[in-house]
DNA sequence: TCTACGATTTGGATCAATCCAAAAACAAAC
DNA sequence: GTTTGTTTTTGGATTGATCCAAATCGTAGA
């Protein structure tokens, strides 16, 4: 009746601990915990009566507790400059589909392509004790980074972009490759004048793609080469084009940095009166999900965003099981969707339906 | 000289803790824990002291070990259904830049529409101990999903979609009157057969659309009406379109549940050789960055989902701060974008400069 | 000089799990 | 009936912070 005594299971309902299941089971906390841990230490019959109490008293394991004394919190920090961007949604998907699998959960920050805000996630992230990072890295990132979360001793997986140069792990895709197949199949087709459009200096994805550009047409033994820089964004297609155009002798054909860049570039050709595909080839880079459904549709190097989400995901769990291990570089090879606008295919409306 | 004694601080490196920046500044461990919280308590020299152990140690706060015994993660769960979607990009990117501002970091998690998948990762989030979820429920999900996260005492913050009936916390879009402003554009241009198009029955934000569809038909007088239910794909608008327009009386202009369903009707327009935005209005609804850029530019309800995701995350954090406190709606008002796919200007080609 | 009172500081208990070495239970061999 | 050898199970220490009631320090007032 006194008020002044709490009941031990008065309304702050203090959470079931494993020793609660224990007491219950008539077993040790130990024997408890080793159940939760699927341990084939544990006797059938014990876990399963370790088990129908745990289910009878609703009880949730506690993984912050469980972190603190255990060196693993099953969480894993990623970091991508652009979330707006399906590519990066794509790839995001494939992180989320492949951590699921192996109980794991991730922390997601956007850096905007600022490494100050990069740099405070890190550092909370840090905090927070994640098994390891997928970083994206933001433009102008500081090349010793890796070597300062190496000191972290926190496991890093670099994607799609990579500061410095190995040995450090990374998952992207073969951009050198895929520019390389592009213009092999616009040479085919007959072009000899083949620019590249986008793109800024900061980083390993822009220099493999002009990298690609230059062997590509050094090795089809041709001439003109024209490289022009920008954001990769629709807008900067859009204003390059008029730009390329101009010039004499123009091309008749452009790669670009990304599909984004190639939509403006289609828009830009348009806008000029031209027909994309019959008197100037465009062809992107990543084979989004709108590239299909163009007006024309857009042939692009498709870079998998999904399976490279899901190769990465994959290293860094390899990685965090076996820290010693040799640094690995997982690249995926870019395939060449060729659609309408490099002029293969007769330049008419293609079904969304008949090319998935 | 003995090699089985180990030194203290030998090559596992136990990691700095209060109790070694205490014994540093020569204060206890409890002060140094009201340093780190920033209370007003400690005196200003005791507070610079310890700061500068804490620096010259190289500590790093431990958030797990703080979670523990404090009742606060410092963490949120998110939940949206296709993280591929630029619209939920741009939605995460606010709720991100939200969070951050005060400390917070974010699980995400991609249902990919499987309310299966959705439990798997709620119930994950319960063992993390979130300080609260923000969810976009995955179609199908069942209603009782709220009241079994109030039991788990984690705040739950609906966004964009909602099951059941409020009193519930909620950040969305009026889509409601967003259609309505769209109809009201379309009668003052004179259209008289105005149709919609696409989206299933299962959530809320598909309901709001048809009834600010119908509502908006009755305040006109409009006798026509046709809604045709379907996937919210690009796919499903190309494919509709031959469908709505083989009837007769066809429609003069349609409204999309989303630009993706828009930008198939323009290409279902185009397919059959009809000028979108002079044969037929299209009106979407998101107004994503890529409907200014399109051809015709899309005439779209924008519904801000970076103001939506940074609305959401900031009720979240209120109700952290309050978990009794009375539920809240968020809803932003939409505004109608207009461009030339529903023929108000001269259906030419529009620079996209021009149009931010 | 002594007492009060506010401002600081402190140590022990606590949060909920895992680790680990040792104990207990059980079975087989002598 | 021991002895030996596996399986299982266990309790105490540990992880790194916060909470909280009590101790200490200063200093103004009696």
């Amino acid at each position: 009746m006194s008020q002044d005594t709490p009941r031990p299971d008065s309304r702050a309902s203090r959470s079931v601990t494993l020793q609660d299941i224990a007491a219950h089971a008539g077993v040790s906390r130990s024997t408890v915990s080793l159940v939760l841990r699927e341990s084939p230490l544990v006797a059938e019959d014990t876990r399963r009566r370790v088990q129908r109490s745990i289910k009878a008293l609703g009880y949730v394991y506690n993984r912050g507790a469980a972190a603190l004394r255990g060196r693993r919190t099953a969480t894993l920090g990623v970091v991508v400059y652009d979330i707006a961007n399906p590519f990066f949604g794509a790839m995001v998907a494939g992180i989320d589909a492949a951590l699921n699998r192996e109980g794991y959960v991730s922390f997601l920050a956007n850096s905007e392509d600022s490494p100050a805000r990069q740099q405070r996630f890190l550092e909370r992230m840090r905090e927070h004790r994640v098994d390891g990072i997928l970083l994206c890295p933001a433009q102008g990132t500081d090349p010793r980074l890796i070597d300062t979360l190496a000191s972290w001793q926190i496991p890093c997986i670099q994607v799609l972009r990579h500061i410095g140069e190995p040995p450090f792990d990374y998952a992207g895709t073969d951009f050198r490759r895929g520019v390389g197949l592009a213009i092999d199949h616009l040479v085919a087709q007959g072009h000899e004048r083949i620019a590249f459009l986008g793109g800024h200096i900061e980083h390993s994805a822009t220099r493999e793609r002009w990298q690609g550009y230059r062997e590509a047409l050094a090795r089809h033994g041709l001439a003109y080469q024209r490289l022009l820089r920008s954001d990769v964004t629709r807008r900067a297609g859009f204003a390059l084009i008029p730009v390329l155009m101009a010039e004499s002798p123009a091309p008749t054909a452009v790669v670009c940095h990304n599909d984004l860049v190639a939509f403006g570039a289609l828009l830009g050709l348009k806008r000029l009166g031209r027909v994309p595909g019959r008197d100037c080839a465009v062809i992107g880079t990543d084979d989004l999900e709108e590239a299909a459904l163009g007006d024309p549709a857009l042939t692009s190097i498709a870079t998998h965003p999904h399976a490279v989400g899901e190769e990465a995901a994959r290293l860094a769990l390899r990685r965090i099981g076996n820290p010693d291990g040799a640094r690995e570089l997982v690249v995926l090879s870019p395939r060449l969707q060729v659609r309408d606008s490099c002029g293969a295919h007769a330049s008419t409306l293609e079904s969304p339906v008949t090319t998935t």
